[in-house]
DNA sequence: GCACTCAAATACGGTTCTGTATCCTAATAC
DNA sequence: GTATTAGGATACAGAACCGTATTTGAGTGC
């Protein structure tokens, strides 16, 4: 019910309803529907995203276990159709905004994956023998930011920001970053030979 | 009401009876909530976005001009406390994920940043002889992206995303794009020295 | 077989909001 | 000075929710 009319939409009579009981049941169960959402969001998307990031095989190198995440999250979102969460996502979102209680919730949305990409950047700087110039934390918050934004953007105006700028975006901005800045450059990289970790990423990691 | 309340919360009730009106001469004025808050966010948001954007003076250089924007922006961001504002604008995209309709409206936030944007990327590649790697659309959509990305992330996590990060990150990810990428890294540079074109727009550039 | 318990149902009282239909009144036209 | 009109107030009627207090009843222990 929360995906089909949103967190402030549903009310806790529809919620009950679908569920085949009355709202006498429902407050002998949860103390309110925001704490029956964070256990929902806990329980079916959370756990998920925990066990992908748990999941990884160690031996991997940093590219190949970046990539490795990037599609098992691909998978999620093409088997879920994957806008619900989007939507749901804003709205967790917007109502952190004004309930300050709210946005630690929203906070585990990301903290994993910064983790584990602060992990593989610093990873790949270490195999390269080169010095970060940032934080690697930084940088993975970046590549997150990244990837929001582009999302945000593409949901309100999808003609002047197609999905497809995902792939040579991340190339630009964070790989070349990796390798050092000194490669040389492609005139027409639009499309993106996808050689490198941050183009085989394929675009969406974040929830959406 | 809208920005004590919320888009949801704020019902016609409250509106009317905090401007001293009843709810028959709402419906009289106005076609439902939507529409009022549509006329509001024109008047009071956009139309000032609008003047800055139109008044900036023509005769900076790409640098200056960039510099200039972010420095208005910044002005109203401080004067209006801003917070709000962020709130108000995560509850109007998580309404634009569930109403397209509402989605054009929402994309009025950046289209105009969008495309001033473009034009200065481009005129700067253009003064150092240089050609974009990608087009300058998509390198502006970047930074408005990383603006985004980076107020969400600091919103539900200002320990892990504090806002100091703005300036070195847009230095390393945008400046030295447009620099050509020949620069001597500097290895601490996370004080970032504010010289360059990125840096100094200063961290915010996204309504908050 | 009886007492007990606990989850769920029922019932209640109340608030808030919505949208419309009708009335009022002050300004304007003529 | 009367007629017009339009914006706003009033009144109406219902719908949706909420949170709680009380009751029911199916299972459980003994």
């Amino acid at each position: 019910m929360f995906i089909r009319r949103g967190l402030q939409a549903a009310s806790i009579e529809e919620i009950t309803a679908e569920a085949g009981f009355t709202r006498g049941a429902f407050y002998s169960n949860f103390e309110s529907k925001e704490g029956l959402f964070v256990e929902l969001l806990q329980q079916r998307v959370y756990d998920r995203y925990r066990g992908i990031v748990t999941g990884t095989p160690p031996d991997l190198s940093p590219a190949e276990s970046l990539r490795w995440v990037a599609e098992k999250l691909a998978e999620i979102y093409r088997q879920d159709e994957s806008s619900w969460l989007f939507a749901l996502w804003l709205e967790c979102l917007a109502h952190a905004a004004r309930h300050p209680e709210f946005r630690s919730l929203a906070a585990t949305f990301w903290s994993g994956t910064r983790t584990i990409g602060t992990g593989q950047i610093a990873a790949a700087f270490k195999e390269r023998g080169a010095e970060p110039p940032i934080d690697p934390k930084h940088l993975a918050t970046a590549t997150i930011a990244l990837d929001i934004g582009l999302a945000v953007q593409n949901l309100v105006d999808p003609d002047d920001v197609p999905l497809e700028i995902y792939p040579p975006l991340y190339e630009l901005l964070f790989a070349r970053l990796l390798d050092g800045g000194a490669r040389r450059s492609r005139p027409t990289a639009s499309r993106g030979g996808g050689s490198t970790r941050a183009s085989r990423r394929g675009g969406r990691t974040s929830p959406r």
